[in-house]
DNA sequence: TCCTTAGTTCAAAGGTTATTGAACAATTGG
DNA sequence: CCAATTGTTCAATAACCTTTGAACTAAGGA
């Protein structure tokens, strides 16, 4: 069961900007760009939504070519796109990522509100 | 009267992003890139939309501050906040720019649909 | 003054998006 | 096998976004 990717030329300038316009999104790319290289599960962004929530989100960020999303077992890894996003978009993901990281009002993953109560 | 405007430090990532993810306004904004200095009223733009439409369009882009929008006369001058973007955002409008000039699915300003019929 | 030009505002319609809970599927460990 | 863990799907709801036409305002020219 491999999940629906667009190929890198099929990944939409609007579309993108688009998805990276919701602060739950954003904050999943700004966690995932601060990891890079390391594959993260769906339950490293419980801080930021719902179980259900998330997997809305997160399938919005595979199907706009953001992020790449593998199932291991019941596991997904998902990654950033960085290769495909860097030569469509030159530039682009670098910019976002570091006004992200200056944006106090985005949501944080692992300022744990949830962990709290675990 | 003046239009509202956010002040650069109100300008918030992705409120710009969600405006940038449409279309139309990215059309915009890649056309008053490419004539930058040359302020523009909103009938340069009525090859995308409506007279209407673009009201509504191009209020968006000024209320997320991609856009200053100041009256004169009748008419509305707009001009691509720039300066304040490149201050929150360094590389984010050049990176967007860059990559909307390849976009060939992008409604043109300026290959009149419209001024056929006129 | 009257007409035209440039844009806005309003209300309505239709579409899309975000969020939720309940139910489901699939893998893994005991 | 049983139970827990991980995540998806579905239907419902509420909110928001886009587009439209009709009516409007405000300035400028004849």
């Amino acid at each position: 069961m491999t999940l629906p990717h667009p190929t890198a030329d099929q990944i939409s300038l609007p579309i993108v900007l688009g998805v990276l316009g919701d602060p739950t999104r954003l904050a999943i790319v700004r966690y995932l760009a601060s990891k890079e290289g390391v594959p993260m599960n769906c339950g490293k962004f419980l801080d930021l939504a719902s179980k259900t929530n998330l997997s809305y989100h997160l399938a919005k960020l595979r199907e706009a070519g953001v992020t790449r999303t593998e199932a291991v077992g019941t596991s997904r890894l998902i990654t950033l796109r960085r290769d495909d996003l860097d030569k469509r978009f030159p530039g682009l993901l670098d910019s976002v990522i570091a006004a992200a990281g200056e944006d106090k009002a985005l949501p944080m993953v692992g300022t744990a509100d949830t962990e709290i109560e675990a």
